[in-house]
Formats: C-alpha cells, sequence, structure tokens
DNA sequence: ATTGAGTTCAAACAATTGTTTGAATTAGGA
DNA sequence: TCCTAATTCAAACAATTGTTTGAACTCAAT
C-alpha cells in the first residue's frame, strides 16, 4: 500500500466542493482543484476515473447530506405549518447569502445546476426518482388546491427556487456597483420574507392559471 | 475595396445572435460562429476585435431592439392597467419559449446572462445606466405601497425575473424525462397566468417584508 | 494597367482544458 | 529482507480555446 489514500480523496473533495460551490462544475479546472487540494494532477483520475467522476462522488455526499439536513427533510417540514414550512424551506435555500459552511456550498452547487444542468447532474437525477425538487413540491403542494396536478405543482415548485437561486449564484455580484445591495442577516431574513409572502399571497389562485392537466 | 464587408459582419452577428441564445456567451465557440456564419476564422477579429467585441456589439443590437419593444417600453406598459402590465411583461420574459424568431433570442441571451453574468455584460450595463432591470422594477413598483425603497423594488423585480428565466434557459430540458412538460401555447398562457397571479396576490405584502431602506 | 486599401483565407500560435503515461515511491505481507 | 500492489509524481499528450500572421485576393480610383 502506498501513502493514505483516503487523505488525499478527502483534500480532493473538500477542494472540489468549495470551488463548484463557488463557479459552477464547468467553470472549476482540474488544475485548479489539485492545487487548493495540495495534491498531485492526476489524483482526480486515479481515484474518481475524471473530473465526471468526481463530481458524481461530490453529488451523491451533496444530495444525502441535504436529504437528510432539516431544511429540505419532508418529515421535518410536514410538522410545521404550511406557512412555517415554506418560510423554512426559503430561507434554507437562501442559506448561502449568510454562512459559507459546508452545507451552503452544498446547496450553491445545487444553485449552478439549476442555471444550467451539466450533463452528470442530469444522468444522477434520472438515477435518484427522488429529485432534489421533490421537497420543494411538497412545500408548494399545502397552498395550491388538493386537486391540483403533478405538473403544475412542479411548475410552482421551479418558480419559487428560482426566485432564491438568482441571488445565491450571484452573492457577490449583487453587492456590487449597479445593485449595491448589503447582504447581511437582516437583508436575508427581509428577501426571505419578500419571497414568502408573494408565494403565500399568489399561490392559493394559482390553480385557477389553467396549467395543462397532467 | 474588397467583397461586401457588411455581408460578413451580418452573417456574424446572425450566427452569434443564434448560438449565444442557444447556449450562452462561454458555451459559444468562435468556431461554431464561423461555421455557422459561413465565414473565415479570422473574420470576426477583423470586423469586431475579437469575441467580447463581438458580443458588444450583439448586446448593443439586443438592448436597442428590447427596449423600442411593446414588451418592456416604458410608456406602452403605463398605458396599461398594473395587472395588464405584469402580465404582458412575464409573457414577454416568456416569448422564447413560443417562438424562434430574433427578439426571442435576444431574451433568451438576457437569461443566460442573468443566470451568470459575463463580464462583457457587466461592463455593458455599467455604462448604460438604464439597465434593462429597470423595466421589471417599473412594473413591480405599481403593486407595492408608494414609499418602497428602490432597492426593495428592485429585489422585487429580480425575483419577477428569476421565475420567468428558468424556464426560458432550460426550455429544452424541461420538456424531457423528470419533468416532461409539453411546452405549447396553452401551457406557457398558464404559466405566465401563475406568475402573475403569484405576484399579483403577493406583492402588496411584499411592502412589510421588511427589506432593507434605501 | 497599376496602384493600394479593404477584405478574405489557410495556417499557425499560445494558452488552457481533461487525460494518460511510466517511472518513482511507499508501506504491508511473505 | 524482499516482493508486490497501491499510490504519488513530473511530464507529456490530445483536444479545444481565442487570437495572430502574412500572403492572396478583390475592386475602386488613378
Amino acid at each position: 500500500m502506498g501513502r493514505p489514500a483516503e487523505y488525499t480523496r478527502n483534500q480532493i473533495v473538500k477542494a472540489a466542493v468549495s470551488l463548484f460551490a463557488e463557479k459552477g462544475f464547468e467553470r472549476s479546472s482540474v488544475r485548479d482543484i489539485v492545487t487548493k487540494a495540495r495534491v498531485n494532477q492526476a489524483a482526480i483520475n486515479y481515484h474518481f476515473k475524471g473530473k465526471d467522476g468526481l463530481y458524481l462522488e461530490v453529488l451523491k455526499l451533496a444530495f444525502a447530506r441535504l436529504t437528510e439536513d432539516a431544511g429540505v427533510d419532508a418529515d421535518d417540514l410536514k410538522s410545521l405549518s404550511p406557512e412555517q414550512a415554506l418560510r423554512h424551506f426559503v430561507h434554507h435555500q437562501l442559506r448561502p447569502l449568510l454562512y459559507q459552511d459546508e452545507l451552503s456550498r452544498y446547496i450553491r452547487m445545487f444553485a449552478w445546476e439549476s442555471a444550467h444542468p451539466s450533463k452528470v447532474f442530469r444522468k444522477f437525477i434520472a438515477t435518484n426518482s427522488t429529485s432534489y425538487l421533490s421537497a420543494a413540491v411538497a412545500v408548494v403542494r399545502r397552498f395550491l388546491p388538493p386537486q391540483t396536478a403533478d405538473r403544475a405543482a412542479m411548475v410552482a415548485a421551479i418558480c419559487l427556487m428560482g426566485q432564491c437561486s438568482v441571488f445565491v449564484r450571484n452573492r457577490d455580484l449583487f453587492g456590487q456597483d449597479p445593485f449595491r445591495l448589503t447582504i447581511d442577516e437582516a437583508f436575508v431574513d427581509g428577501l426571505a420574507d419578500l419571497i414568502t409572502r408573494v408565494a403565500i399571497g399568489g399561490l392559493p389562485h394559482a390553480g385557477d392559471a389553467g396549467l395543462p392537466a397532467a
């Protein structure tokens, strides 16, 4: 046996998560990752069979962490009132605006994917039947008329997440010149309130929208 | 003089708009553009001083076309009721889902930029003081309490456009497997209704959200 | 016909990407 | 101790990117 292989793997995964969250998968180069991880160039291919393999591994980690987490766990959300669950979910999606921990990085990775899904990601959610959207669908559903079609609920969920992910992806940008938003706790609370209130006020009427039935 | 230089320029611009709309600026290679335009490799650098220069030219065209257009023209929208103006604006943003004409391509280009603004785009909107967001701000404002801060209105506008651009960018994707949405006129009408109704129902309460004052 | 500026062209350049190679290490089992 | 398999490493590879080069070509004006 050679040196601690697990150490190298962990270093790579940690660096990859950090970079994928910051710039997305496509814009993160293998060389950037190995430099940040302080490992050799060829390590990624040796341990993960390529950049795609590494991403798949990272996606599995992120998905596992996110589904077991309180923010999107179906059971936890069901125990709250619809309004509380929605508020909770939205705030969870906005978490990367405030904290830069591991969980936030995972959420941010998914925010990049929601902008333009990579091939790896599409293959990943194709196999994981319980998509990362299902939590959002469950949250949204409770505001919709009971007989609302699955497809309509999914569309509403996509809208909801779309509003959050714009801010998560472009956090740095919105702090700058044409916008000059100060992104602190007060701002995120306000933003979460805005999205939540708009959804609460509007979703009950969404059923009338006449989205095509399933 | 040599051959019709204007012809070459037009060919390049046309091909570039098509590709930028389809995949975004970064993912469109110079070689793809010149191949589609049926011109020589070096033509882009000769006529536009590089890929960035071409994009800047295209952005100017798109911006001019979009601001003179009924869908986002401030005066046209003011002549409608707030609800009508909102519905009109949202439907306009969703136009690339139905039609693939020039106007739709411009809208789609901006949808890519709203996901992850390129350097060229950021420099462009920095000089064009009337950002392409201002129309959305004006539309949204009429639903907000009169004393609402500019910043809060902008945030609401970003949310509104975020909901539209997700679908515009990933049109093809949503037609496929995990989603299987049939994107026809009925769907787009329904989607526009959904977004509109949610906004109408919720925006009036957005003022309570306590977004940081300007 | 000749000039000369404007334009096209095939080819190469320089930089970056993900991946592969094959030798050099490392550590555990015989 | 020697052997073997796992791991690391520097280097190169092949493909793609945007850009530059310098000669060839076109056409209006002289």
